[in-house]
Formats: structure tokens, sequence, C-alpha cells
DNA sequence: AGACGTTGCGCC
DNA sequence: AAAGGGCGCAACGTCT
């Protein structure tokens, strides 16, 4: 059963019961209380919802204490269907979408939040329609649009799978950034004074940060050198004889200068201080809690993106402080090498299933094809994936090319098509975006008049990144899209329960739960992983062995 | 002072 | 022959 609902300003909105195709079947119901009616109807058996987008409309349905079960995203769904047709600057706003199949001036976009003064939070997703339209009607004509345009897809299904989880998966994370990650203030408080000394007034540096600082000063003479500044850095450098192409930790480790070791240091623990320091702890831990906001779809390739407090880039060394309630564990899941899995089953190489069949699949590639040498198996694959060739991985390539000739040439068709301008899609038919402007640029100077042998240069080289780009696109996003689906099928598996999604990382979840459930939220887990391989991949030989971890701190997890 | 691009590094 | 993907964030440095 489908309802589409939209939010009316206030507290109120608007209801109406949709058939399979989505062709109004039911009277239009008018809600002085939205929450409330969409509560009656999630208790009658949950509907799957059509809405204009969970990001926007969902926390106010939470904060009147409604969970919704399923969903489906109108502007999300636009998206991917926009982006599959080439046509990825599109408006998708309903107001757009309606203009669009209504014949009418397709309005722009409204600026991303993030630019604006004042984020428009509260606004009803449905604003920006024109007088005159009802917005409920706009919902329903666009959804049963969107209903055909998927089905009109090849092969069939595979997109509105992607939609579903799509959609399913902005519940989760409005979900999640609500609940958030347990987190220990003190225990974080304690690790940033055990390794930056007591916290220092604000705008001063931390004891061991000025300690080191004075030590690279001195190592460099007694002149003042600014270790914050790589402009500082290089020029003291110059003065003693040594040239460097930046600060880069990498290069800094191969010269041979007695103010290197400081600085390292020094790189490391101001890297730890202004990015997940105190003032960090003070803006995004609040009553125990992280609370990130997910974007959902943020990255191009279908991976979540998170604003404020750098979500997805949790460094180890704070996972500390991160920590179960008494009484409750963490149980942390992650997917062990699932990019190449991803590869082997996505191109359908019999060879690579059969090396991915086994738990550490660098393993069996390295026994199959190279002697047993597993560091030189995963560069062999890495270099495969991301398009890098350094060193002696061309040779390593050339074995893979050898032994796994179907997923290699599924990876080089990807490459090829981006070099040449072309699109390519994810696994369920999410859409690479056109090549930019500096590609059509080079490649325009290089194909006409008075092209010199610099612009052929340049061209070759905006095509090796397009090619770059294209060939990790289609595995990136074929595994963001196993992970989607791992991620709305153990969200349905958990619901009822009062364990809580607390955190998604691209190819890991963790789950805050009461000791007495880890077991189950551990088969949960497992089973939403076997799930999300028989979805996408049917009876594919490939395995996706899920580690799941059950622990009280999330550094103890690993 | 604020916008913007660059640098460098954290995560996958 | 050569070819290293995707992000967010903070600080610096330059420009306006």
């Amino acid at each position: 059963m489908w309802v589409a609902v939209v939010s009316a300003g206030g507290t109120g909105g608007l209801l109406r019961e949709l058939d399979a195709a989505g062709k109004p079947a039911g009277p239009v119901e008018a809600a002085p209380e939205l929450g409330a009616a969409v509560a009656r109807w999630e208790r009658a058996g949950p509907p799957r919802w059509v809405l204009t987008a969970v990001a926007q409309e969902y926390p106010s349905l939470l904060d009147a204490g409604v969970r919704l079960d399923r969903c489906h995203d109108l502007l999300l769904t636009e998206a991917l269907l926009l982006g599959h047709a080439g046509r990825w600057g599109a408006p998708r706003s309903l107001a757009a979408a309606w203009a669009r199949l209504s014949g009418g001036v397709v309005p722009d976009d409204p600026v991303p939040a993030s630019r604006q003064l004042q984020p428009a939070l509260f606004e009803p997703a449905a604003a920006g329609m024109p007088a005159g339209v009802d917005p409920l009607q706009a919902v329903t004509a666009v959804y049963a649009d969107q209903r055909r345009r998927m089905a009109a897809l090849a092969p069939a299904g595979r997109m509105r799978l992607l939609a579903a989880a799509e959609s399913a998966c902005a519940l989760a994370a409005v979900e999640m950034g609500r609940v958030g990650m347990p987190w220990r203030a003190d225990a974080h408080d304690a690790l940033l004074s055990e390794l930056l000394g007591p916290r220092p007034v604000a705008g001063a540096r931390p004891p061991r940060l000025a300690e080191l600082a004075e030590r690279i000063s001195a190592a460099f003479g007694g002149r003042p050198v600014n270790p914050d500044s790589p402009a500082d850095v290089l020029r003291a450098f110059a003065r003693e004889g040594i040239a460097l192409a930046s600060t880069r930790s990498y290069l800094l480790r191969e010269v041979e200068h007695p103010a290197v070791p400081a600085l390292l240091a020094y790189k490391e623990l101001s890297r730890l201080h202004t990015a997940h320091g105190w003032n960090w702890l003070e803006t995004w831990v609040h009553e125990g809690r992280f609370r990130p906001e997910y974007v959902v779809g943020g990255v191009v390739t279908g991976r979540w993106a998170s604003r404020g407090g750098g979500a997805l880039q949790i460094p180890r060394t704070v996972r500390r402080a991160v920590v179960a309630d008494p009484g409750w564990v963490l149980v942390v899941a992650d997917a062990g090498q699932l990019e190449p899995r991803v590869l082997a089953a996505l191109s359908g190489d019999i060879a690579m299933a059969e090396a991915a069949g086994v738990d550490d699949l660098y393993e069996g590639l390295a026994e199959r094809a190279f002697g047993g040498d597993r560091a030189r198996a995963k560069l062999a694959l890495l270099s495969a994936m991301y398009g890098g060739a350094t060193g002696g991985a061309a040779e390593l390539l050339a074995i893979l090319h050898q032994r796994f000739p179907v997923a290699m040439a599924h990876v080089e068709a990807a490459a090829r098509a981006g070099e040449e301008g072309r699109l390519v899609r994810s696994h369920l038919g999410r859409t690479c975006p056109p090549p930019g402007q500096r590609w059509r640029e080079a490649q325009a100077v290089a194909g006409g008049p008075g092209a010199d042998a610099e612009a052929e240069r340049a061209a070759v080289q905006r095509g090796r990144e397009r090619g770059r780009f294209t060939r990790n696109f289609i595995i990136q996003g074929t595994a963001a899209e196993w992970a989607l689906i791992l991620l709305a099928t153990l969200r349905q598996r958990l619901a009822g329960t009062d364990a809580e999604l607390v955190f998604f990382q691209h190819d890991e979840v963790i789950v805050h739960c009461r000791r007495e459930l880890a077991e189950e939220v551990t088969e949960a887990v497992t089973g939403a992983a076997e799930a999300a391989r028989r979805l996408m991949f049917g009876d594919t030989p490939v395995r996706f062995p899920v580690r799941v971890a059950v622990a009280e701190r999330y550094s103890d997890a690993k």
C-alpha cells in the first residue's frame, strides 16, 4: 500500500492513498496534525510513504513521535533518474519535476542550505510550487511518472531496488543523526590531555605542540619557523639547501634533517588538536552523544557524505571515546575487502569469483596468480581498481589480465568510456556525472585548429583522469549500493527492538544495544549482508564476509 | 572582514 | 609508456 503525503506548513498536512501504479486510490485526507495521521496509518499496517524529501520532512515527524517504516523519496529518486538520463545538472525539486511533467517553466533549485545564512530547515519540502498547483497532486503525479521511468529501464527492477534502498537509508540517516553515537567527553578529554598536555587557553598552542614548535625552530638554527605554515617550512628547508615540493609527511620522512622528527610529530598532534580537539568536543558532543548530519547520496558514487563534525573521518585514536552505555555494547560490523569482491561479482569473472570465495580475497588471488605473494596480489588489484601503476605494478597488472581477463576487461571498458567522455553506471544504475569543463576544454582544444603537442598532452592527461574516475566509479558505486541494501535491511530487522543504529561509514556499521541483544544483532547484520548479496547479484559465488565484533569501546572492536 | 583557492591529512 | 578513486575539515595565503 502506498500513501502520498505533503506537509502543509505548521503541523498540518495532506494524505492520499495510491494504487500500485501510483494513481490516486482514495480520498484526500486533510490532517490538522500530520504526525498523528501518519501514526494512525503506520499502526494500521505500515504503507510505503511517498514523500518529497525525507531529509526535510522526516525530522518533524520524528519530533511528533512517528517512526516511518518504508518510503519512496521523490527528490533522491529524481536525482537518480535524471543522472541516468545524462541530465546531472537539471533541477530536481518537486516543483521542477512537476514542471517537466506538465510542460511548465522549470525553476532552478533553491540555493543549497549550506550557502544560506538561515537554512530553511522548517520549510515544507513541497514549497516552491507555483500558485494554484496542489502539492499533493504534484507528489502523486511525479511518483507515478517515476514508476514509469524506472520500469522503462533495463535490467528490470534494478533502479527500483536502488530507489527503495536509497529511500530507506534516508530514513536511517535522519534517525542516526538524531540518536547519535555514544561519546564519552571525559574519555576524549583524557586522551587529548595525555597527548597534547593540559588544555590551553583559547588560541594558544597546547603544551606538547608548543614544545615541538620550539624544537623545530631550534633545529633550523633558532630562527622562528611556524610549523603550521607549509610555505614557512619550505623556506626554512630551502635555506639549508633542501628543496621540497611540499611538506607532506611522506616526503618529509625521506629527508635527513634534525627538524624532521619533530615536524612529523607536530603534524600528527596538530591534526588531532585542530580537527578533533577540545573545540570539536564542545561543538559536536552533547549529553553523551555525537550527532552528525548524514547526507544520503552526498557523494557522486552514492556514498554518504556528512555535514559537520567530520563524522566519516573519525581518527582511530579518538575511537576510544566511543563507549557503550552501562549494560550496553557496540556491535561493530565491517565488510572486509568489499570493493575487490564487488569487482568479482559485478564483472562475473568466474576465476576471480573463486578467489573471492575465501575469507581473505587477496590470499585467494595470491595463490592463484601471484605465487602466494599476498602483498603483490593486493597491489595489483588496487591498481586495477584505482587506475594506478606506479613502480612495478604494470607487470602485476599484466598477470591480472592474463588470469582474470573478464574482470580486467570490465574495468578497462569503464576506463575507456571515461576517457572518451561517455557515462558509466553502477550495477543498479547510478550514473556518473558527465565530464567537467576541464575535460571538455582540453578535448576541444586538442581537436581544434592549431592544436600543438602541449594541447595533445593536456587532452590525454584529462582523459586519463576521467578514465580513472569512471574505472573506480563502477566499483565504488556498486559497493555503496551493497552497503545501502545492507543498512536498509538491517534497519528493518532491528525495527521493534530497542537496538540503535548509531554509525554508518561506507562499509561499516555500528549498532548500540543491550548486551543481551548482541547475539541477535550480530545475526541480523550477517543476515542483512547475505540479503544484500542476493538482492544485488543473485547466486554469485562471491562471498561478502562481514567481520562482527562486540565491544564496549569502538577502539576495542578491531 | 569575508570569499575563495590551496595545502595537507583524517577516513573508506 | 604511463597511468592512485571518493570525500570533509581547518588553516594558510591571496584577492577583493
